[in-house]
DNA sequence: ATAGGGTCTACAGTAGCTATAGGTTCAAGG
DNA sequence: CCTTGAACCTATAGCTACTGTAGACCCTAT
């Protein structure tokens, strides 16, 4: 006596669209749910709840992958839960570097708008401070490889869009 | 007399990659240089400039289509410098955004973290959180749509990755 | 002349969806 | 029973900003 949702319900129940939810059977997150006689998709309770799981998990910014990671392991309630508190405090790390960088980026775009008071073109700080990065207060934001500098990797800088 | 630079030569003082550099010019960033005998491109000083300019910028954050704009701005040195101005404080407001999602991101999963303390999966407040909503302090960080409310466009949450 | 490293084009792939085209199904109303 | 319109279907392309690959070619030094 599952109740059977059609992909709209779960997806508005959920809040995401059912593009989404498409996307998420393709990928092997939803398991493929049995169909109506015209083909229809149809969702037990149990579907919904492991979307608004995976939903949940991605609004709070673990990766398609640790969300996978954290379905098998929810999937599992007799292990121990160290797994997924490593995931949870990967996830935590990763938000912690790409706050410092913001921070550092604000502070910066700060720094420059402080510093036009209007004015041409040539005469604006903001064009000059791009133009150069030696206006810069810190190297917080990737630096510019200097001149004669050893090689650096380039780490982790995906901060942008 | 200009100097002229191979792909790499530019592409080591900016800090990025000649497949990067090729990619700005696919997509008009920078203008398609002048060749060699062999097809290889040759840069000036000032291509350079530009792509270091170019760089920067993304370094700061700044989309690729902003950074467009400040280039053509900083191509026109005797226009007010009042767009240019705007572009940076558009800059900051999003990165603001992202800062303020991002710190309540933080104070969630810490909450998560804080409240794990070992044992099996069954017990586990981390899963338990996550196939939950209603377990979390705020909603900052994008609500499942509740049941019966009214649609909500579900604006700017793209901090992932 | 040859060896090696750098460069060339063109294309596929990344994350995580979103949007479109062109068709089919479902549930309600007449 | 038939029609209408919303919801659904598949398949494919697009988004950002690159990165990686294959297979060929160039450039410089020895």
């Amino acid at each position: 006596m599952t109740s059977a949702l059609t992909i709209g319900r779960v997806a508005k129940a959920a809040g995401c669209t059912v593009q989404t939810i498409r996307y998420y059977e393709q990928i092997g997150l939803l398991p493929r749910p049995p169909r109506s006689e015209g083909n229809q998709r149809r969702y037990s309770r149990a579907d919904g709840d492991r979307l608004a799981f995976i939903r949940h998990a991605r609004d709070l910014g673990f990766p398609l992958e640790a969300v996978r990671d954290l379905l098998s392991l929810a999937d599992t309630p007799d292990q121990s839960c160290a797994a997924a508190d490593a995931i949870v405090r990967a996830q935590l790390q990763a938000i912690d570097r790409r706050l410092a960088r913001l921070e550092a980026l604000k502070r910066e775009l700060e720094r420059m708008v402080e510093q036009c008071r209007g004015g041409r073109i040539a005469d604006c700080r903001v064009i000059e401070v791009l133009s150069d990065h030696a206006h810069c207060l810190s190297d917080d934001h990737g630096t510019p490889a200097a001149p004669a500098a050893p090689a650096a990797p380039a780490a982790d800088n995906d901060d942008n869009a």
